[in-house]
DNA sequence: CTAGTGACTGTTT
DNA sequence: AAAACAGCCACTA
């Protein structure tokens, strides 16, 4: 398992429930930028070794649950959603201004 | 080592 | 506003 991963997967598990961040700031948080495509890789490599891994938080930048290869994941990470609180739109897209995650700072501070 | 791929993003049409 | 393009970089074969 890369260390990068381990990074990665830290950050997204401090996204605040009721909260979606996308992977572009999660590259940046876990002091990865311009690795955006390597989280989507990260949490493709996600099994049920990594369950405390609120990967159903992370979308796309247009705000909307990116497609994968299991199509039918995308469905269950919406129910998730849906269930702490996050509203999708009629075009199936979640308001980001609203929901996104604020915090723009590595966890050091 | 080279080439292909992908849960992406910002810019340009 | 939506779609196409072009960067991006770790990972795999």
């Amino acid at each position: 398992m890369s260390k990068n991963f381990e990074r990665i997967y830290v950050v997204i598990k401090r996204i605040p429930k009721g909260k979606v961040a996308t992977y572009g700031q999660i590259a940046r948080l876990a002091g990865l930028p311009r690795h955006a495509r390597q989280v989507g890789f990260a949490l493709a490599a996600l099994t049920d070794g990594s369950r405390g891994v609120p990967w159903q938080r992370v979308v796309n930048a247009a705000g909307e649950v990116s497609a994968r290869e299991h199509p039918n994941s995308q469905s269950i990470q919406r129910a998730l959603l849906e269930r702490e609180k996050v509203r999708f739109d009629e075009r199936g897209r979640i308001s980001l201004p609203k929901y996104a995650w604020k915090r723009e700072r590595k966890p050091d501070r």
